[in-house]
DNA sequence: ATTATCTATAGATCTATAGATAATGC
DNA sequence: ATTATCTATAGATCTATAGATAATGC
């Protein structure tokens, strides 16, 4: 029953990864060891041998989620014309509503992390703030300082948009918010200082 | 052991009151029947006299606290010599960050109400609407449809810039954050039509 | 020999129910 | 007599640990 290192370490990941999706579904209380090892396709007793704690598990899947979500934005960025108007065009869309295991982590997760320890809180912020970045390399180029409050603003508006559609149960009024914060925040993204 | 009718009543109502601020602050899923009932000071097997289910102590308490939010809301409102400046002011502040037991429950627990069944999420988003009529008749008065789509927008950036504040430790970040959202919001509530 | 994974389980906690208790309300 | 609350508990689930197992890696 044991694995080589290179397989152990793919396990890992697969834990995470798992952890990840499970996580975004439900809420990190939602979701127990058991769950998460049985969507890896193992059995929850080896979990801590990779795992000190549930707590570092959740903090170390959030980190490999925000690490994957800046590459998968970066990679469409990459080939987009209108790279702005590509990036918000896919975040406020109902397929990011209606797939929470693997929409953004800041939606899905935010109330969650802020309700954890230093440990998570430190991995989500860090994440948090790439996804600031990011969102300050799309925007026009006004002064540092104007670029930086407002891609604050616009991840913010993102983010509760989002949060917002995916809350109730209704499909046209998911569709009215997120086309009103699009509009909102291209017109904010793209004024003059 | 056994009280009046009105008495019987008003402990239902501290039920719902201690389950709301005990959600805010946990989550629905970090609180047990018996957290709920001591909080109110009660034993937690009298609690199905009540509700018939956690589900339905979540939905009303859902419920209460959005109609308690709004009754707030509107009397502050009243006093204030410019009602969308104090509204703003009051919601994106720091104070509104740090005290999660009263804090909105559309920032604390609109993750957590996205992945409960209909009879939650028909509570929520109908509190929903009503803060998006409340932010509607707050903002200048220009043509119908465009207000209401502004007072999406708004409420959308709102509670995503709270959501991110709170997910942090760095209460500078926070302040940021919340700063930013002030003046985007101001700039794209008062723009004309 | 080391160790990644598995089986089994301890101890805590959670939702829900059953039956007892004692005060209300007819 | 009715019923709001309490005590006690069933059954499920959750985090974490202990010891067994079997394949790796020296």
């Amino acid at each position: 029953m044991r694995v080589s290192k290179e397989e152990a370490a793919r396990n890992r990941e697969r834990v995470l990864e798992a952890a990840g999706r499970l996580f975004r579904k439900h809420g990190f209380d939602g979701v127990g060891i058991d769950a998460v090892m049985a969507e890896a396709g193992l059995t929850h007793g080896g979990f801590y041998k990779s795992f000190s704690s549930k707590e570092e598990l959740i903090a170390e899947a959030c980190r490999r989620a925000a690490g994957q979500a800046d590459e998968a934005w970066r990679a469409e960025e990459a080939q987009a014309e209108d790279p702005l108007a590509a990036f918000l065009g896919q975040y406020l869309s109902q397929a990011h509503c209606s797939d929470p295991g693997s929409a953004c982590l800041f939606v899905t997760l935010a109330a969650d992390a802020a309700r954890r320890d230093t440990p998570v809180r430190d991995a989500f912020a860090e994440g948090l703030c790439g996804f600031v970045t990011h969102i300050e390399s799309l925007l026009p180029k006004v002064p540092e300082a104007v670029r930086h409050e407002r891609a604050l603003a616009v991840a913010s508006a993102m983010i509760g948009a989002v949060t917002i559609a995916r809350a109730t149960n209704d499909p046209a009024f998911a569709e009215q918010v997120l086309s009103a914060a699009r509009s909102a925040i291209l017109a904010a993204a793209t004024r003059p200082a």
